[in-house]
DNA sequence: CGCAGATTTGAATGCAATCAACACTGGTGG
DNA sequence: CCACCAGTGTTGATTGCATTCAAATCTGCG
């Protein structure tokens, strides 16, 4: 299925277009052709800065990245947590002005793909342009989900909420251990994605620890209880818009 | 600039398209060939339900749309307004089963384009499947500053922002009477809109008033003091990616 | 060991939700 | 024309969830 001598880039850029839609060989083949420029980042270092203009997209190989939006007094949004696989710059191909933060959580390698190799390569390939755009409509379809996390559901309800996505997202590209996943968060950061206070993350992070739900020890979030969690979150995958391989591998 | 013997439909498309970037006379035509079938909607009627799995995708034409979400307990998220020009179940062209609901705010005329016409119009005129793909972009850029909205602004911040948007961006369609609006919205959809009860939206809108930024009777909104009012709400329209012309127009 | 970052705990405050009425509005039918 | 009614807006009182402030532990690491 993966030709072995595909260099890691761009093998996961294949696996991730192939979890979207089909490939064809051809197709394949092109994108094996495109031109990348690795560069790896230390854990919390920015890769790109609300209002950059930058002339590649940087898909990540390696490592968890977080896009945010910093705002007057010291406060700060987190938007999206992003797996090897994702491009969340490429809103940059359109979008000339980057409205928001992007920055690696842990460390990271990003490979960047210049505009107008993409640009050819999705004029070109009619289908593979599809496969991104798609991408970025899932993209928007979790943005949704997220402000129904923070505008409605409750602090229990949110944390629980967003480590389901976690558990199912890192799963999704193997990222897992059975039930564990070792999770680049620290509460702070988890407070910041879902609108709280880090105390009270931490208050509700021992409930849901008594609760059985979950286990969270150091680096390491497990979930004890999948139906009790996804239940507390409200949680339902079908925002994910997983491919049903995909989602079946996420079980 | 427009075409007098192209039916609103058509010319609302174009217009929209045009926002969005350069449309040659060439692709004019093939929009202005596009086959529509217009619908109408009542006040509060739905349009599409989460699970629907429609074959075309909804230009509004007239009238004022928002896409939400209900949960468990009676409570309900709503995630965007749209306004004529919008397609807001644009996305259904690539995720077959649609995560939210879309229903007609006040009457609202909407006219449906087969999918499999725009993905023709797409192949034959790749510029124009980019604006589209850009509408796309420009949508996710809105859900993200409403997550910064709903995750990390107080009640009075919220509701500032959110008349900030609606203004401006009626105002880039045309619904504008100098600093008013006719308001489509209740007290109780803004709420749903900006996560709060409808009981604290009624308090902090007489806030608002004390304090000369805003007056708001009947369906009447008008901004007193529009400095005050971004500023009171952390408003920067930069991340509705307004075209210069537009944006100027929205001044 | 010592330090910085992360987690945990306690106490006090405050913002917004909830509950419960009441007033206002526009539209309908008797 | 008026009475009625449903939906919307307004007010008051109470409750409660989450924030804030402050300080104490814990953890990994140089």
């Amino acid at each position: 299925m993966t030709d072995p001598t595909l260099p890691p880039e761009h093998a996961r850029l294949l696996r991730k277009l192939r979890s979207l839609g089909e490939v064809s060989p051809e197709e394949a083949g092109a994108i094996a052709a495109l031109p990348m420029r690795s560069r790896s980042y230390l854990p919390h270092q920015p890769i790109l800065l609300e209002g950059d203009r930058p002339e590649a997209c940087g898909l990540i190989v390696e490592g968890f990245v977080h896009r945010y939006k910093d705002l007057a007094q010291g406060s700060r949004q987190i938007l999206s947590f992003h797996v090897p696989g994702d491009i969340p710059d490429l809103l940059t191909m359109e979008l000339k002005s980057l409205d928001h933060s992007l920055a690696a959580v842990t460390a990271t390698r990003v490979a960047f793909i210049p505009h107008e190799a993409l640009r050819a390569l999705g004029a070109a390939h009619p289908r593979l342009w599809a496969l991104l755009w798609r991408d970025t409509l899932v993209d928007g379809s979790i943005f949704r989900e997220w402000m129904v996390n923070l505008g409605r559901r409750s602090a229990h309800a949110r944390i629980a909420h967003l480590i389901c996505e976690l558990m199912v997202r890192f799963r999704s590209v193997g990222l897992t251990e059975g039930h564990a996943v070792e999770s680049p968060l620290t509460q702070a950061e988890l407070g910041d994605a879902v609108g709280l206070s880090t105390v009270h993350v931490n208050r509700v992070l021992q409930e849901l620890r008594r609760e059985g739900l979950v286990e969270w020890r150091g680096r390491r979030i497990s979930t004890q209880d999948w139906e009790g969690l996804t239940q507390a979150g409200g949680f339902d995958p079908g925002y994910l818009h997983l491919s049903p391989e995909t989602a079946w591998a996420a079980q």
